[in-house]
DNA sequence: TTCGTTCCCGCAAATCTATGCAACAACGTT
DNA sequence: AACGTTGTTGCATAGATTTGCGGGAACGAA
């Protein structure tokens, strides 16, 4: 069993109910390890709870990602979800070609992020940032 | 009258054939300060060429923007474009909470986007790239 | 445990964007 | 100026995500 204990607090604080959907979503958010799209959300969820409805399953994501419980990834022309993990934050760069993502450490953006604040008290939502671009391999088949 | 002409140069250069259409959307793309919708630009170019099919339109800026004639922005739930004008350069930071979209010098992102490339060979679409957060304002009157 | 309030869900429909296909139009060639 | 090739368009449809609404469930209070 794995950490979403803590989201469930969360909610519950917030003055969220907790509805066996809304634990579903939380429970294969958290038991997963990288990126799941709303369908296959809804996919897992319907093999406990068979009669979700995929409208539920994107107003509860979009719920745990307006909490910071769960961050948004850009793939394609798809919207992924992943646990947002405090201790192991990181942004994602996706190739608009081939789609591949590679993680990349927050510390890279800091700075920026920093002077949004600074300079325009604009406060960037990193978290949920995808960073679009031509990943290496992509870019040398192109160049052939 | 304006600068869409080395646009069009462009297209025929890269083989792609100059229909009303494309014209229409080039045009006015053009003639227009700062970002539009979709459907906007389907709107203004029936006002020319009254059986122009959204598709078509979608397509166009899909076109223009791969080729790097116009730029997209995040804007809400919906895209938005504008003319990539290499003079004035800049990107867009856009409140998730009132919309608002403000600019940004490139210059904030060059030192992130060289060590992308030097350390991961990623080439960042910055031109494309909408930071999303929450503008000052809104930050104030939630801390309320 | 029951009750009431209020939030949430399922359903249906709307919105935004992308795509397959057959007819059509651009444009270089003749 | 007519022709043929091949890229483009319009139309219809699909896919992804959001939203309005009314019934139903969660949860604190009695």
């Amino acid at each position: 069993m794995s950490g979403h204990e803590s989201a469930v607090a969360r909610l519950r604080s917030e003055g969220y109910r907790m509805t066996p959907q809304r634990l579903s979503v939380l429970d294969i958010i958290a038991n997963r390890t990288g990126h799941v799209g709303a369908d296959e959300v809804w996919n897992l969820a319907r093999e406990q709870h068979p009669y979700v409805d995929l409208a539920t399953i994107y107003r509860t994501l979009q719920l745990l990602k307006s909490l910071g419980v769960v961050t948004e990834v850009v793939i394609g022309n798809k919207l992924h979800f992943e646990l947002a993990d405090q201790h192991n934050r990181h942004n994602h760069m996706v190739c608009s070609s081939c789609d591949t993502v590679q993680t990349l450490s927050p510390d890279y953006l800091a700075e920026f992020s920093h002077r949004l604040e600074l300079e325009f008290g604009f406060t960037p939502d990193l978290d949920n940032l995808t960073i679009g671009g031509m990943c290496s391999k992509c870019q040398s088949s192109t160049t052939e």
